[in-house]
DNA sequence: CGATTTTTTGAATCATATCAACGTACGTGG
DNA sequence: CCACGTACGTTGATATGATTCAAAAAATCG
């Protein structure tokens, strides 16, 4: 199979060859045309996905039912929900697609089976997650830094791929604003400079 | 050493009696002073710190010196400048005792040392970046979703013990709202129910 | 006890939300 | 290929939750 992931996996570790293979046998490849779910709330998240091309959001849906989007994902980063992810259980993230998009899909049980054959991919995901980690307490300390205006400016800063393929309504309501709001300060912005 | 870190480790992961003496030579205890630093921001934060007694907040500093409180720590959990920790780079977190307190101090480089002795071990700090992110996320997700009562009930519901050791004003900084906006909603909440 | 930290209260202000309406773009079926 | 529906973006008027600033009361510490 040729995707990003591989590239990708070379790129944080090291893998042999058999190793590559290994791998490369309990992924498949899932096309998700644009405003189509790769994943619903209720369902057990089976899967970590891959973007090996396109932009996808995941979001939930509170009691109101308004969304919130907790992720926008363009290709080379992961996806799914974490939660449910781990313990197997129904979760309460969405997932759809912003564009027609491609996802590697790498199956929970079978990453189980690799994390113990392959100690160089538990050291990947360990460092991925701390990164992970990292980049959401950077969001959260925005959240409750900075004002809606510095956080745009801070997403367009930080990830400029973004804030130009993503509508801004999915823009807004993953810096926690209003699409309204949004509207505002992006006139504002173009006004002012 | 005697230390809940050890009954910690056995909780989530199964370690020999050689790994637990590997793990025992390169941690030692250090004790923290209510209001003592553990971690200053500009310092590298070469260590990860496991709770063993007391209580502690790390926190960032805003260009205007308003502290901003990341993380409200007891007994049983972690703390340290993750993004400085994994870049061995200076930080931005300051960490300071709220009670005096006792932690179990691992370096940095002795722990990357015992990822590859000990496989068990690089999965167990897997499984806990995991979690942390999962909780990261709903936190975030609070922030955007909720009223400041919402988030104050939430964490009293889910972190009982944290609402009644931790001077309100942490919490306040912890909720991302201030301290005269707490205390409004705790006399509303006291008068109604 | 005095000093410092923490919590409370009041009044004015501000950032962002809400509600309602309209403009624009796009893509899908007739 | 045009028309219509749906998705997306903007604008205005008003409402509101939370902040700010100032001050005092209460709790804690050495």
């Amino acid at each position: 199979m040729n995707s990003l992931l591989f590239d990708n996996l070379n790129k944080y570790c090291t893998l042999t060859e058999n190793q590559f293979k290994a791998i490369e046998q309990v992924v498949v490849r899932r096309f998700v045309k644009k405003r189509k779910d790769l994943l619903t709330e209720g369902d057990v998240c089976k899967y970590l996905y891959f973007v090996d091309k396109g932009c996808l959001r995941s979001y939930t849906t509170d009691n109101d039912g308004i969304e919130h989007v907790v992720q926008l994902v363009v290709e080379q980063h992961w996806v799914g929900d974490l939660y449910s992810f781990i313990t197997q259980t129904p979760g309460t993230i969405n997932i759809e697609a912003i564009e027609d998009s491609e996802v590697i899909v790498l199956p929970y049980f079978e990453l189980e089976k690799l994390y113990d054959e392959i100690p160089a991919l538990e050291k990947f995901f360990r460092k991925l997650f701390q990164r992970a980690y990292v980049a959401l307490q950077q969001r959260l300390n925005s959240a409750q830094s900075f004002s809606a205006e510095e956080r745009y400016r801070e997403l367009i800063h930080l990830r400029p791929e973004i804030a130009q393929r993503v509508p801004l309504i999915y823009i807004a309501s993953y810096l926690g604003i209003t699409p309204e709001s949004l509207s505002r300060i992006r006139k504002l912005m173009f006004s002012k400079t």
